[in-house]
DNA sequence: CATTATATGTAAACAATGTCAACATTGCAT
DNA sequence: ATGCAATGTTGACATTGTTTACATATAATG
């Protein structure tokens, strides 16, 4: 009989395979569907077909796990994201809006996965397990910032600060983002003309 | 004896007083000063030196209880931010400046109630309760369109759906208020700075 | 190959918490 | 005064995160 009935072509290492990866996988894909206040180590295990203790074996506690699903989650964000950047068949304005709406659209398709990220949840928590500024949060806003520099030395926005107009444009659409999935929004039916009339106020104001 | 203790000045109604105001403001401070996820009915119960029980006799469950103070923390929000809307002795833009620092102020000083307010939380019971559209929360939201629509008519700034610009001026501010308290913004130290250019790029761009 | 050690998984138990049911007490109406 | 509704209390229960002691699989070592 074979040890292992699901998969030969791995030499899987140990009891479970690597249950810590199937973990954080199956822990983003509850909170992502569920949300995070909803998900449970008991349910989460028994997704595994493991006992609920096995967790501790990969994670020191519940949290511990959760930061490593936000890591996660930023992975796959910066995947999504980064050939948006590196796409050079398009003018800076169009890039520009191609980011805008796939960070708008993210936070639409996963609202949980996206309060996970960008809410407090764990915020003091996440500078000790890894480095989240240099690594991977600011990953898509350094691109923000070289893309704002090139409208710059293009003369389409005004030469003062990226760091200032980034964080101003982040802010202008994480709002949107924010207000929107979290139901504050009182016209979510024309998204759109309010999402151009953002992003025109946007281009205006920083000439 | 008296069957009182604390207070002789009114007569207090039942048992305690007024638990369910007392249970209320009690629990806005905890989550005011300690943050919603840590609040326990257990801890807010022993302050007010009753059972734990005691609070299903005024709520129904812990979430209503914090759907009441939602409504109460929005009371307070309003009350604080509607002299600021009726000052006529301002121009215009100095009403819109001060109403941005207020708010980005509360957000700063009162961070988990910021959050509570305007966060996903409990937000689809929030309709079934009250009336929290016309009630509450637009209160402001109708003071900012109100305000827009003046600086229509005095040419300050362009004639759109004021609505439309209402939403795209309260997206900003509140995402720079969220991206703060939560730490995603790397340079707090000059907040100021990009308060003023985020003001200065709404200014210039719904014009 | 046998043995040992380490890594991994399990079961049972505990503390904290929200909630409910049964009971007790207070205040008010009649 | 009596009865009733409102309010408060105690004990119990289910859920959940977590720990401890134990069991097992893999790797290392002789």
């Amino acid at each position: 009989m074979m040890k292992n009935n699901e998969s030969t072509k791995k030499t899987l290492p140990y009891h479970h395979g690597n249950l810590k990866e199937a973990l954080l996988q199956t822990a983003l894909e509850i909170i992502d569907s569920e949300g995070l206040d909803t998900i449970t180590l008991r349910d989460l295990t028994q997704r595994l077909g493991t006992s609920r203790s096995a967790v501790y074996r990969h994670f020191t506690s519940k949290e511990v796990l959760i930061l490593g699903v936000i890591e996660k989650g930023y992975e796959q964000l910066n995947l999504l994201f980064t050939p948006i950047f590196q796409d050079r068949t398009h003018t800076v304005v169009e890039r520009f809006d191609a980011m805008g709406r796939a960070y708008l659209n993210f936070a639409i398709e996963h609202p949980n996965l996206y309060r996970l990220l960008f809410g407090e949840m764990y915020r003091k928590e996440r500078e000790e397990i890894c480095d989240y500024k240099d690594e991977t949060l600011a990953t898509g806003l350094y691109a923000l910032i070289g893309l704002l520099i090139e409208a710059q030395e293009e003369g389409i926005i005004v030469c003062e600060n990226p760091i200032v107009q980034a964080a101003t444009v982040w802010a202008s659409i994480h709002g949107l983002a924010s207000l929107l999935i979290d139901g504050h929004l009182l016209m979510s039916d024309n998204l759109e003309e309010i999402y151009r009339y953002s992003q025109n106020v946007l281009l205006k104001g920083l000439c």
